[in-house]
DNA sequence: CAGGTTCGTTAGCCAAACTAACTGTGCGGC
DNA sequence: GCCGCACAGTTAGTTTGGCTAACGAACCTG
């Protein structure tokens, strides 16, 4: 059960990413991507979530304000660190990205016969559940 | 339906990912996962399956040559091109990436009620199925 | 057997990661 | 209160891995 849910759960995840084309780097669509999750948040910060060096980051974040997508302001209680958040456009950008891998998605859900879906759906929380537990 | 399979694919599979670290760069196993699964063929045909330019696929493959993770030799009936398959060193390792990665998804099963599992099990198919399509 | 085609490799360039070193800011001991 | 240390982020320089362009060897066709 487990080998048979690896590769199936690879499998899908690959053919969405190829769903996800966007013109940035795949460091940069993640980075975006956990700023917006996680809120604002300082460079050192984003970098550990990224299990990147400090110095990978500033450039990541260069390219995604030179974009628009992010925007980068000091601190006031301590001039030291740099806050980042999404901008509007940023937001934007990935709610597009989401939409086109759904509307793929949902192409393929709508092959399937109503039996099928109706098994899907019933496993849809198990799913959630298993992938929700404290990441080891 | 579509966007609640999304997150929690991409979510298994990037935790998966993380068990799966091997000393080899992302195209190197990918490229000797693509060597096993597809047998033994020419460096061409790797490269276009892996959608690599042909100089990338000859660094990739003297690197996993070097390893003595897969073997490379002058086909005889056209000595232009050369073919590539996997050592048993090769597929050993394979081996042991994917079972390490359903040893870690085993231990999530586990942690599942009854009920979750037998819903899980009824919709493997599924979700087999919907990544069995041919890939657009 | 000469010309053109195909396969793989070599050469050279660019993007993106890293380490090491620097700047500017905060903080705590004397 | 100032002096020294610690910390956040950036800059400088290197390494790695991808690409395109050009090349050599082998094949095929007229």
């Amino acid at each position: 059960m487990a080998a048979r849910l690896r590769v199936s759960a690879t499998r899908l995840a690959r053919l969405l990413r190829r769903q996800g084309d966007t013109g940035l780097s795949p460091s940069q669509i993640s980075a975006l991507t956990s700023v917006e999750t996680h809120g604002p948040m300082t460079l050192g910060a984003l970098a550990e979530h990224e299990r990147v060096a400090p110095p990978s980051i500033t450039n990541v974040v260069a390219k995604l304000e030179e974009r628009g997508l992010v925007v980068r302001w000091a601190d006031p209680a301590d001039r030291r660190v740099t806050q980042v958040s999404t901008t509007p456009a940023g937001a934007a950008l990935l709610g597009q990205v989401r939409e086109r891998k759904d509307v793929w998605l949902a192409a393929r859900l709508e092959a399937l016969d109503n039996d099928e879906r109706a098994r899907l759906a019933a496993a849809l929380d198990v799913i959630d559940h298993l992938t929700r537990v404290e990441q080891t």
